[in-house]
DNA sequence: GCAAGATACGAGCAATAGCTCGCATCCGAT
DNA sequence: ATCGGATGCGAGCTATTGCTCGTATCTTGC
């Protein structure tokens, strides 16, 4: 059973060149292992043979398990940010119809959760479903999650066309929508029967029509 | 580490009625123990102990600890396909307009969707998140999932006022919509700002807006 | 009342995990 | 060239886990 709560960040700054590529490797080491191997199976001899270190060596810049599976969910985090960052700053295509226009400002976050899920589909579900989540992480992922919320809020309120009565409550819904459904269509059988792109269509489509069906 | 591939039912058919009583506390208690402390932090001492016996009887109905999950996976499983089937068969409500028949035609499906999740969220979480799922319940459980999306892609074909182009794939993303949002919604901190009904009143909006929405 | 099987017990075994620590090796500044 | 700190090593300690097995207790049919 892993010792629970100490510092979940490295325990010695590398100084040498030759430290911080070790660091590196533990690190991707340590998201292989987890991916092919599962939260519980991946244990710190694994990473460290696998980053063809010794387990000592390991624990110079790790001081525990729980501290890699931290830094690697840390890093996807910011990955994701960084990724809808970059997709929202993309000058949006020229707006066409009502429709058309809403559905251009719904796929940079479509596109950005499809991202986000396709680079390591089996690291992902380790980090954020089979993994204990620390709780400062939980809190990270919560502000993500509520500041892409925010955003979208703003996004619908400024589209005239959408039709939502509570766009508070429609921005959570697409927020979720969009993350569930990429998240379960990535490890789901029926990706073999529609790719990627037609599968963000789709969801783009659904949320368009969510948005702007007729009031009531 | 759990020795992996061994029976995972139960080992020995109580023939007393003491027995039978025995079998029923040992996986009520492992449930109880798998919801409070996830799977690999629920021991079999603890569960033994939760139940109010030792480690040996426990030992005598089920080979291994993956027998005691696969069973509640087992459990839960056939409950929702219960759960499912009883909403099924409980007459629909007058229909009104073409919306509000379709919006009828999917309350069953997020409704058993809803109480499936609401019973024990935590154990849920562990049973199909966290824990390792043998191979023979994800086939069940992806076999209970076609079934759902067979019997929504007939209901949509069924329904006049359904553009969908396709319906089978519709289908696909209206089970996964109401399972995913649903799972999503229930350990969310969404939720204190928004009460089960509403969501899944919410939900059941988006579904039929996405599935009456003009074709393109 | 008694035998025999069913049930329950729990100390303890074997396996394996996370992690330490004393020592070897390497690198860079002087 | 050398010296001191940075880096790397890995046998092995400690703790814990899943699980066994010999024994004790209870139930039931006669």
């Amino acid at each position: 059973m892993p010792t629970a709560d100490r510092r979940l960040r490295p325990r010695k700054r590398p100084v040498q060149r030759r430290a911080e590529d070790t660091r590196d490797r533990i690190l991707a080491a340590a998201a292989r292992v987890f991916a092919a191997r599962g939260y519980a199976g991946g244990t710190t001899n694994h990473i460290a043979a696998e980053a063809g270190l010794s387990v000592g060596s390991l624990y110079q810049y790790y001081p525990n398990k729980d501290a890699l599976l931290a830094e690697l969910m840390r890093a996807h985090v910011a990955e994701g940010a960084a990724l809808i960052a970059r997709r929202l700053a993309e000058p949006p295509p020229a707006a066409a119809a009502d429709d058309a226009d809403l559905a251009a400002s719904l796929r940079p976050f479509v596109d950005a959760a499809i991202d986000n899920h396709r680079a390591d589909p089996a690291l992902h579900r380790v980090l954020f479903e089979e993994a204990p989540r620390p709780a400062d992480v939980l809190a990270e992922l919560h502000a993500l999650e509520a500041g892409a919320v925010t955003a979208a809020a703003r996004l619908l309120r400024a589209h005239p066309q959408v039709t939502a009565p509570d766009p508070d409550l429609a921005a959570w819904f697409v927020v979720a929508t969009i993350e569930s459904l990429t998240h379960r269509y990535v490890g789901s059988p029926a990706r073999g029967r529609l790719d990627l792109d037609a599968f963000g269509d789709e969801l783009v489509r659904m949320l368009v029509a969510y948005l702007s069906s007729p009031s009531r």
